[in-house]
DNA sequence: AATGGAAACTGTAACGTTACAGTTTTTGAG
DNA sequence: CTCAAAAACTGTAACGTTACAGTTTCCATT
């Protein structure tokens, strides 16, 4: 606390951590010449840079990021943007974990700067790039003509999406390919024999609402079966709330016999209205869902599923940023995974 | 990026953002005098305070971080340390919104620090501390002897954990009563006829094992019924094992009527080994989990439920460091949530 | 009119880093 | 042997903030 002592020269920090000046003071150069011997720069002399490295590492030196940040402006942070209303939303931990994993071997650390759905989704955007509290964002639950990336383009602020947009700007992203996941859904569900399908589709204002619903119908057309829309009811609403309309679209004088759930909760609720009404999954109706957890593959053997690996979309996103923030043209940062296929039910 | 002119008296911070410097020239006060009229200080003038924070907020006036972390020390950053092994821990999104929602009112921004089995769970503590990447770390996954809470305590560094420890050190903490939440599982299951009870409890190696396992003891000599030990199963490994497990103690010559499950997902894994035996939940056997979502719930209507609130969690965790850097004694920053009691079934 | 002191304000230095513009030493070409 | 140039190294200043030690101004008291 109250340091008396002022050691001019200031040798080995007196209790604090080692600085540059702390090492310069142990092998005798200037300070300078190990801040550069360090980063390996070409004007270091080969026996320097070994010594000083060397002592670095006895002394456990790590750079104060609050003096490179002030110096040269780089915050060695990524934020990652997230809305804090989502309700069991359990894949976002699996984002979180992907971006971890990828930034662990870096100097990046990992902010998390959540919104609430009452307020507006470019504050938390306008308050990083105005504070400069990130070198890059990733940003997720896309929408077409998303601001966020209009916003971030204009002030050329490094970012990602998980999603793409119909902004026509060029920008890094990573998307699952639900196109191929509808058509694939649809598929395995004409080979079982399904011909009257409906489809529990994403909110429509995502932009992944309209490939899903594109693949679906391009699967139907294809596979000449039927469309019976699903009303009122996306996979991030309530539960509850798509239970209801999965029981009121089963009650149709003409129900569905092959549903495709765009979530691994949704499946849930769509399994719960069918076996209140007395269907039998496999028998009466079939299901094929996306699911990232096996949880309700285990409860239900019977149901179909397409793997969505967000972990892996934590990692791409977080690589994106990464390579976007040291100056890679966007066009180069865009991946898409495309679905493994529809796994068969288990025995 | 090569800005050539050299603005001597830097009056509005050419194109950057504002600093004290812009606006001691705008006030034509010292930069002294703006950073103490910001923080209100006592020996400023009461007509200079509001001009100059007028002037503040009309610039858009916002501290850079790494300059005030650079000169006091302080970081404004609470670490929050996770095992990024965890499957299915969808409730971690919860708390990280939770303490999200808690940081927003104030200056302190929220970073992850993810750690994986393979690795010591020490290596991310350490590293915080080391380099001060934080000003107070949340640590989950509390074990009774945490090595980490005493080198904390050692440290000196603010920190709170979710969970109890009995390491004799008075910390800060937040805690779920799982002692009382299986005594009301207890009282539940037997008010609904069952005496011949299981209990799927958490790690062993977790703190809150003892205290859900000694509930679950206490409840059972209360209510004078009979504990049967449900073996190799805990409520944080892949759901196929506790399945595993499950249809395996249902096997039995003598099988449990009721079951507790520590978890949600662990209830589902229940659900799935009762019914593939035959059995029908509320006639055969009945089930009392917690929940965090209502996904089992809303699943199956008549499974007993006693709710867990993650988001709440979050919250005290972050008032707790938030209150332990700013040097509250820690006795008085312990919190235990008390379940409200078992939900009845769903009509 | 002198003086003590409170009130209001200010300049300097320092936190740890790096860009820049040198300076010294070594090397080798002529 | 000179001298230019390359190699190796260094000091100063600045990023934005705040602690500290002043300084100035003004007013009440003697």
């Amino acid at each position: 606390m109250n340091d008396q002592r002022r050691n001019g020269q200031n040798e080995v920090a007196a209790g604090g951590r080692p600085t540059l000046k702390t090492i310069a003071f142990m092998t005798g150069l200037g300070v300078t010449t190990v801040s550069r011997a360090l980063k390996d720069a070409p004007d270091i002399g080969e026996e320097t840079k070994k010594r000083v490295q060397l002592v670095a590492r006895q002394v456990g030196y790590r750079p104060n990021r609050a003096g490179v940040r002030l110096r040269t402006g780089k915050t060695n942070v990524i934020s990652l943007v997230l809305n804090t209303d989502e309700q069991l939303m359990g894949f976002i931990s699996d984002i979180i974990y992907g971006v971890s994993e990828e930034l662990a071997s870096s100097s990046y650390h990992l902010i998390l700067t959540p919104y609430s759905s009452r307020n507006d989704p470019m504050d938390p955007i306008r308050y990083v790039v105005e504070t400069h509290s990130a070198d890059g964002i990733i940003i997720s639950q896309t929408e077409p003509n998303d601001p966020r990336v209009r916003y971030l383009t204009e002030h050329r602020f490094p970012f990602a999406t998980h999603g793409r947009t119909q902004t026509g700007i060029e920008h890094p992203w990573h998307d699952f390919d639900n196109h191929a996941f509808a058509m694939q859904a649809v598929r395995a569900l004409v080979a079982k024999g399904r011909r009257r399908l409906a489809l529990l589709a994403p909110s429509p204002k995502l932009t992944y609402y309209r490939h899903m619903s594109d693949g679906f119908a391009e699967g139907v057309e294809e596979q000449g079966c039927a469309a019976i829309p699903f009303r009122d009811a996306w996979v991030d609403m309530p539960v509850e709330q798509i239970k209801a309309a999965a029981t009121a679209l089963l009650r149709r004088s003409t129900p569905p016999d092959g549903l495709v759930s765009g979530s691994g909760a949704g499946a849930f609720a769509l399994v719960a209205a069918i076996e209140e009404r007395g269907l039998q999954l496999g028998r009466d109706i079939d299901i094929v869902t996306k699911q990232s957890t096996p949880l309700v593959q285990m409860f239900r053997p019977q149901i179909l599923v397409v793997n969505e690996d967000f972990r892996l979309a934590g990692r791409e996103l977080a690589r994106a940023v990464r390579a976007s923030i040291d100056g890679a043209v966007p066009a180069s940062l865009q991946t898409l995974a495309v679905p493994d296929g529809v796994e068969a039910p288990r025995p």
